[in-house]
DNA sequence: AGGTACCGTGGGAGCGCTCCCACTTGTGAT
DNA sequence: ATCACAAGTGGGAGCGCTCCCACGGTACCT
């Protein structure tokens, strides 16, 4: 008698063998057959198909992935604590893209938050254990050790928003510098001489490119960048009154304001709104992202919308690439895999 | 020469054997000072846990997974598309608790959202195939078939919110009956007397039990209940301008209202502005949640305050209980595991 | 006719761990 | 000194799958 075999097992799920069994067929085919493999005759394939789903068969992952050295999930790794990942439209439109890209396939996502110290040690654990097959990371500081942690491990990776020009990990982002040009050649357009830039925190790239773009627009149509008018914010809405506070002063004369993003934007409307400014008739007042706040403020914020859950679809397509390129040791990938999407201004009542 | 052997694996991890090798000790003993057994000598438990460290060794998941039949992981699931996920505060504070519970174990925390039916039939694959230890259920219908499925899969699961009074599974819960009293009781003592009462969903259980606490709170104080006065909401902003709508119709005397969830007060507010109804002068108002729309909505709004973080703490708490005693097959625990949390009237300016 | 090429198939070996039995050694009771 | 028992340990068996080699059969070539 079989003294192992007393131990007590869950429900007595079936096994392959016992599907194999039931067809009359090896194992192998079986395997086969779930895995779709097409070297197996179409008779045998519906009879397999057949105890499959007399049995209610649904594979092993933890054997699967043992014997194949797979887990067939992904996490999506967010360097944030909880209160940020809710607070802002970014994180919420990027998983929606992400998940409905990934229910497309086998995989399984995982949402994992690294924001304080004790996560990312748990987070450093989980991946030297290689629970995932890839990761997804979004919204990465300059100095995150993150990314060298990961391939160090190698384990394959997707990046939203590169943290330099010099990015090495595939990436998917937006135009961030055409964004910028467009909301200073918008503001051009209509009229605004005066435009000052509230911009995000610098240490991430995306935000540089946007003052880059910012700069470029106003030297290509012939005029001269006042530092004055540049102000750096840090996203939030409390930067973005700072920012506006100091803006107003050193240039009390400007008549419009490109603000790094809308919740910034909503912050240095107050401002605006406190010190008697009309918008748009005073300062035109644009904002970033085109998030649900830009649709709600009064007046409408003009913004740039970036297609954050079109990146987020970008980004598994890429890591499972990256995964799928993994298994022959084969080519080094050479050629970056870098996606940038386009932007595009969305104009409102504020501008 | 070992043919398998030569299978790539992933960066030669180091495993138990080679530990055990190291640290000179059986396969079995690393396992011991792995789980943490107190059948080791201390000695041999330092040895171990020395070439642990030089070897940076990692257990493999799968592995144990399948060996032990467990995951180490539960799964969050939400039965609503991530919209709603992300749009009420509930969830994230939900998760809040839940995280930081989990994180003081070495379990894995799935968020998996079900909205769709397509999420539906992914879930069901997902839970056959055991791939969690078990399941914490937030926001669930009375008619929603997963607490069956769950139940017939052997799953643990433990439920915010009960569907019934005669819920079989483990549940964490405010009190929902004391928040309506509370609410409606705090009216009477301010001295409103036509105090009308916007639902949340009525296949919601929470939602029915507050509103036979405002009828209770009614009656014990002497007063007839008007159910002209009350009206089905459906926890969303539009669903409480509506429902304003018709108590304005029917009842234009009404000075006082209590609105099963602070979105929906705010949907009735703006109703109450624009027929011109002082707040709290002509109406008082009063939500539930406590979130932070209530905090800024002008004027701040009173709203009883349910303990959802601490509720998240404690259905983590009974779900690893549960699933520690679903080790050996004994006692059917007839104690049922119901946990009711107090919840507290927080009082503004709207009442 | 024999040879060569597949195709479809069966099943051994092995993934890295846990569980448990059997064994050795140390301790205290007799 | 002898026995009983516990404490500590080693390692076989097995979890359910994938991978790959080997095999028989059919089709096509020379």
């Amino acid at each position: 008698m079989a003294s192992h075999g007393a131990r007590s097992r869950s429900g007595g799920r079936p096994t392959l063998e016992e599907v194999a069994a039931r067809a009359g067929v090896g194992r192998g085919t079986v395997s086969r057959v779930i895995n779709g493999s097409p070297r197996v005759s179409d008779a045998t394939r519906a009879a397999v198909e057949a105890a499959v789903a007399e049995l209610g068969y649904v594979p092993n992952t933890a054997a699967r992935a043992l014997a194949a050295n797979r887990t067939d999930a992904i996490a999506l790794v967010v360097p944030e604590p909880e209160t940020r990942f809710f607070a802002e439209p970014y994180f919420s439109d990027m998983l929606k893209g992400v998940g409905a890209e990934i229910s497309e396939t086998e995989m399984q996502l995982l949402l994992i938050f690294a924001g304080s110290d004790r996560e990312r040690r748990r987070l450093a654990q989980y991946l030297a254990a290689h629970r995932v097959d890839g990761v997804l990371l979004v919204s990465v500081h300059a100095d995150d050790p993150l990314p060298d942690l990961l391939s160090q491990l190698e384990i394959p990776a997707v990046i939203s928003g590169p943290r330099s020009a010099a990015e090495t990990l595939p990436s998917v982002d937006s135009d961030n510098y055409g964004g910028g040009r467009s909301a200073v050649e918008h503001l051009l357009a209509g009229g605004r001489r005066a435009i000052a830039h509230i911009t995000g925190r610098l240490d991430v790239y995306g935000a540089q490119r946007r003052v880059d773009g910012y700069r470029d627009a106003l030297r290509d149509a012939g005029h001269e960048v006042d530092e004055r008018l540049i102000e750096p914010g840090d996203f939030t809405e409390e930067g973005g009154r700072r920012a506006m506070t100091k803006l107003l002063a050193r240039r009390p004369d400007l008549d419009a304001v490109f603000a790094g993003s809308d919740v910034m934007a909503a912050g240095a409307r107050q401002v605006l709104r406190e010190e008697g400014r009309g918008i748009p008739s005073d300062v035109a007042l644009i904002g970033y992202d085109d998030s649900a706040i830009a649709r709600h403020m009064d007046p409408p914020l003009t913004s740039v919308r970036q297609p954050i859950e079109e990146m987020g679809r970008h980004m598994i397509d890429l890591l499972l690439t990256e995964i799928a390129d993994r298994r022959p040791a084969v080519s080094r990938g050479l050629e970056r895999r870098q996606v940038v999407l386009a932007t595009e201004l969305v104009a409102r009542a504020s501008s």
